[in-house]
RNA sequence: GUCCGGUUCGUCUAGGGGUCUAGGACACCGCCCUUUCACGGCGGCAACACGGGUUCAAAUCCCGUACCGGAUACCA
């Protein structure tokens, strides 16, 4: 038999990272058992449910690139079936109307208000006391054509328990004693949850539900309903949760955006690393690997794999530098250092051009400088090319952009930073970070005339114009070679290197961080390396 | 209240009676590398909730307690 699994998200917000995690199971499931994921949108009520939650949903699972098999399923659209199904069981006489009054809605909080009437009525009724479950049917029906109101509610057994074997919290069982006569139908004939889940997920033939430990009560419930109905209950499988940093149940209303997948997309995250740190939410292949691409994780998950205790998600919304759980960062900064550039590309492009840092030659590989693309024969003892700085210094190339982002992505943590502070590589226009500004050239005032200097010794060594006019050489603007001239510079001023250099990477960068300063010299190139040394903005501010 | 579930470093976790003076990862802290650094290398700090059993032997099995979580609705 192939296995049927379903992700059965209510659309009444955004796709949050508990709701992400199940979505990713049941896909993760699906795809290793070589059966089908289905997509179904319970959307019953409508009070509650907003075409907005849907899109965002399916936004958010289409960015973890969870693709569903099959069409989506609206709950809503089968309240035919779930009303007749409620009302098979009434002819049947196994669930009964409840002609009692429907209560007002309680005021302020639903949760405490339940928890209240249910200590209140604690030993002073039964689940089976309901004055109407014994009506005799002549009179259940003369009430119900004299046009009085009803529920349905379901007629549980008086004596029994409901058993099922979870494939992750194992035998559970319960007394029927302990579950109330449910409500299937409301006085108004909508269907409740309980009746259109056991429903819809018999007509899509579910094999295995898998969904949030919140439910593992619930099940006793339907499996009633599944007996009442005469079908043999799927296998369950419960997850635990995804708990919020005080412990409390993750809440969308509570912990607003930041659980939201979107939040995730939106602030640079590749939808590769987030999924690899939600699949080690709760579950682990029992080995000591971190980093799993999906098809490792098809490969290995299991649901023996599942834990049964809670798992935080440490999210810290005050710390702008912290904003979101540490590892759910330090896997984003993993792949983005140590992804292939091919497969990184397309998502720096993304950013950069929605930055307006892009530009359209860098999609044209090596056109541009192709006369100035070494021979093999020219390569240096490290492996690159000695007298590549002609291909790389052009801006405009592939290949500069290819060796840029290798040497910037490894200390980025998000795809953001390509743009903000990997600003400087790809635009004239970038900002001065004031702390780098007072450690690297306010502390060394002389800087303010030697790094103009310096610009005019790389122009007459390099080639390109310096104040008094032009000169050229053939020395390329490469590593070893600016190393050299550098060096020599600051012995001359009788300073340390690393002033120097690190005054060079403010005017250059904006920023205090980044790779080797010589590489930096060379992918920013030799002309914007001498308007940039002798910039003045810095110093002014 | 009742029913159900859970409890290993701050966090995510390995562990299924002896190999556990409890392993890994993140974070944190040192040292190294170095012109900076949030890269890298090396090292450090840090946990079996508590109490009883069972056993030659328990983080691992059983019972109790505590704490945490979930459910308890004519919500989903």
């Amino acid at each position: 038999m192939t296995t049927r699994v379903r992700f059965a998200p209510s659309p009444t917000g955004y796709l949050h990272i508990g709701s992400a995690r199940t979505a990713l199971f049941n896909y993760l499931y699906a795809r290793s058992t070589g059966g089908k994921f289905l997509l179904r949108v319970e959307d019953t009520d409508l009070a509650r449910s907003t075409e907005e939650s849907t899109r965002s949903i399916l936004d958010g699972l289409a960015w973890l690139e969870l693709g569903h098999d099959e069409e989506i399923v609206f709950q809503s659209n089968n309240a035919d079936k779930h009303r007749a199904a409620a009302l098979r069981l009434l002819a049947e006489g196994k669930a009964y109307r409840d002609f009692t009054p429907k209560e007002a809605p309680v005021q302020g909080n639903i949760k405490d208000a339940i928890k209240e009437r249910a200590r209140a009525e604690q030993g002073e009724t039964t689940m089976r006391d309901n004055p109407y479950r014994d009506l005799t049917r002549e009179e259940s029906d003369s009430r119900a054509a004299a046009g009085e109101p009803f529920a349905i509610r379901l007629k549980v057994p008086v004596e029994g328990r409901t058993a099922f074997d979870d494939q992750v919290y194992g035998i559970q069982e319960r007394d029927y004693a302990d579950t109330e006569d449910l409500v299937l139908l409301r006085s108004d004939g909508h269907p409740l949850y309980n009746l259109a889940v056991v429903c819809d997920d018999i007509e899509m033939e579910i094999t295995h539900v898998i969904r949030g430990q919140d439910h593992l009560t619930n099940t006793h419930k339907q499996i009633l309903i599944y007996e009442a109905l005469g079908v043999t209950p799927p296998t369950f499988a419960h997850l635990p949760l995804i708990l919020a940093p005080n412990k409390g149940k993750l809440s969308k209303r509570k912990h607003g955006e930041i659980v939201s997948m979107t939040t995730y997309r939106d602030a640079g995250f590749l939808a590769a690393a987030f999924r690899n740190f939600l699949a080690l939410l709760g579950w682990s292949a029992g080995e000591e690997q971190e980093i799993y691409s999906l098809d490792e994780l098809v490969e290995k998950f299991t649901l023996e794999g599942i834990h049964r205790s809670n798992a935080m998600f440490n999210f810290h919304p005050d710390d702008p530098r912290k904003w979101t759980d540490d590892k759910a960062i330090w896997f984003n900064a993993e792949y983005i250092r140590t992804m292939p550039l091919d497969e990184l590309l397309p998502f720096v492009k993304a950013e950069l051009r929605s930055a307006k840092l892009w530009r359209e030659e860098y999609d044209q590989a090596g056109v541009a400088m192709s006369a100035d693309i070494p021979s093999t024969a020219d390569l240096g003892p490290d492996g690159r090319p000695a007298t590549v700085a002609a291909a790389i210094q052009e801006i405009g190339s592939r290949d500069w952009l290819i060796r840029t982002l290798d040497a910037i992505r490894q200390r980025f943590f998000t795809l953001k930073d390509f743009s903000n502070q990997g600003r400087a590589y790809f635009s004239e226009d970038f900002d001065f970070d004031p702390a780098a500004v007072a450690k690297n050239l306010s502390k060394f005032p002389d800087l303010q005339t030697w790094l103009p200097e310096l610009a005019d010794r790389f122009g007459s060594e390099f080639g390109s114009q310096t104040e008094t006019g032009a000169v050229a050489t053939d020395k390329a603007f490469t590593e070893s070679e600016i190393e050299t001239v550098v060096k020599a510079f600051t012995e001359e001023k009788g300073t340390k290197l690393g002033v120097i250099m690190n005054g060079s990477r403010t005017l250059l960068t904006g920023v205090g961080v980044g790779p080797s300063m010589l590489t930096v010299f060379e992918i920013v190139g030799l002309d914007r390396t001498l308007t940039r040394l002798r910039s003045q903005i810095p110093w002014n501010l």
